[in-house]
DNA sequence: TTGTAAGCGTTATCAG
DNA sequence: CTGATAACGCTTACAA
């Protein structure tokens, strides 16, 4: 059961260690009689060769290190689990990590995944420019970062996500085509990508030559503790009813604000969407079992994995990677229209 | 920026590798002048040991994996979560692994650690006693295993899970306090736990004098591919519904079953808690936010990991494993009373 | 085409 | 108390 090294096979074979690794890394030094003998018996004798000992000689450690804010996200889980399969196909490790929104925990991933050894790191910032100084030093040395998610940061990197302006944009309009001007926007404080959602917000009202009530935009909390979110979520809700300009819409910017609304409008006995019409961000499956059944703008999870890995593994195999052609990459969502928006 | 290794430091204090070695493992044989000069050093150009070579050296590599079912699945999720700041805290990584309830995926989840190089695996296998002799022979030998959440495996070794039995009994138990008397229990094909829930129901129906229908035992599909389980439960609550013996509660047995029920039920215009009352095992935030909010069996998945992870370092740290008292840790799960069992 | 030997950064043994 | 040296398993000049 103990792992087999290259000196057992060598002594059985009686060759040289040597021999032996160059074949089975298919070298073009070895004889095909010499590939065939040595690499039968490394199958026979299941021969896997030691992760830690390569790497230590290479230099590197075949280890990429993803940080989200927290796996207990739908959306994140998503992503994380598409990395997975990305990392697996290439032959990679993940080493998860989660900042809880925190620079200061995002700062001792970091320094942990460091420390452990990676080759690069997938981030998803705690928010906008969080530990940039420390993301960019490492960039231009020997550890490439790719930024994705939350995309509004000014490293000069790869940058995979959603386009935000778009997306907003487009949910608005829909809203639009039911009659219902009167929306308010629920943010999450302190994410950068709201920004953008607010802009293409902004724009879409202005477009259809609508007024923009700034009490409508309503920045909520966004932590990962869910009772405050609920808490901070049903004052800003209750205000909103009880205001003079009364919304007859509601949009999520972010999963866990989309998905908690209803249960809110719920308790206050609004009907949804003859009251209050609903749609937001969510990845969740729940989006279907919920009552109504919600609206939702969806973001393509696996498409922003698989080409944030991509670009990962580009900047790993790149010697000069100063010469890299950098750029963002922004991903069009999808909008599924339910019960939560089906006016008639 | 590039890591420092032993060797700078010795040469730049004029002393040996070792020493500096020693020094930095508070080994006795160092005198403590020489310790606090060499530490202040390694301070100050920000000294960390090369994990790669320091595990090479030791054949450790501070590594555990998981292996989980899916990480989409609020339960699982916080498990990982929770497993995930435990290993911080002892200073390990961890390796996530998914087996998608597949043996294949999960045999190839063990290869994948094992090539990789960890310590340890904590696994909630794919199905009763999956890949239970691969996995018996690396407990026996190198690779200590401890099993968490689907508990009914022949392993010997640690398992921390709920009470299944006592879990479904109580929440039967609860069901009849509110005079419902007519239970559905959804099931999850091929899940081992499945057994022991089966049972704690059984018992509290007897317990209580009632018969028991078999056609109330339902057992649903289990995949990860929600479409899929949507469409079958679909089918079955249809069925349940407009049989002779028509339900007036329904129990679920995992958090997916649990948190889809009520989006069916809605579809078909079937009041919740009113013509049936709805409670189940659930760990997802959003069992508030549903309507109406959903009564759950909540297990306590920040113990699980703790004494998962407690239970694997104590493993990790024993030579004679042999002789470790091995036992099974069933933890109590609570039930949280919510609007779907709010009967008056 | 094959083998020898050095070295990756540690720790551990043993000698001084 | 400190230092020289070997070893962990692998890759890779360079030598044969």
């Amino acid at each position: 059961m103990r792992r087999i090294t290259l000196k057992e096979l060598a002594k059985e074979l009686d060759l040289s260690i040597s021999t032996i690794s160059k074949a089975l890394n298919d070298s073009h030094e070895i004889s095909s009689e010499t590939k065939a003998k040595i690499r039968e018996l490394a199958e026979l004798r299941n021969y896997q060769p030691n992760v830690q000992a390569k790497f230590l000689k290479l230099g590197k450690t075949n280890n990429i290190g993803v940080i989200i804010s927290t796996i207990v996200n739908p959306f994140q889980a998503q992503v994380i689990e598409a990395m997975h399969k990305e990392a697996m196909k290439y032959g990679f490790n993940l080493i998860l990590m989660q900042s809880l929104d925190s620079e200061e925990m995002e700062e001792k991933a970091i320094q942990t995944l460091l420390h452990h050894g990676v080759d690069g790191i997938l981030i998803s910032p705690a928010f906008c420019n969080s530990n940039i100084e420390l993301l960019t030093s490492l960039n231009n040395n020997d550890c490439p970062i790719v930024i994705f998610d939350r995309i509004t940061s000014d490293l000069n990197t790869f940058k995979i996500g959603i386009d935000n302006f778009k997306s907003v944009y487009n949910a608005v309009i829909e809203l639009l085509n039911i009659k219902r001007d009167k929306i308010a926007l629920l943010c999450g404080k302190n994410i950068g990508i709201s920004q953008e959602r607010i802009s293409g917000f902004i724009t879409a009202l202005k477009d259809n030559s609508l007024e923009i009530d700034p009490k409508m935009i309503v920045q909520c909390r966004h932590d990962y503790c869910s009772e405050e979110i609920d808490k901070d979520l049903k004052i800003k809700i209750t205000e909103l009813i009880s205001s003079d300009n009364r919304p007859n819409a509601i949009l999520g910017t972010t999963d866990t604000l989309t998905t908690r609304v209803l249960g809110i409008l719920a308790d206050m006995k609004i009907s949804v969407p003859e009251d209050i019409a609903v749609i937001g961000f969510s990845n969740s499956d729940i989006v279907n079992s919920l009552n109504p059944s919600l609206s939702t703008i969806l973001q393509p999870t696996y498409k922003i994995a698989e080409l944030a890995f991509e670009k990962m593994i580009e900047l790993v195999n790149t010697k000069n990677r100063q010469r890299l052609n950098i750029k963002s990459i922004l991903l069009d969502t999808s909008i599924q229209l339910r019960q939560s928006t089906a006016v008639y």
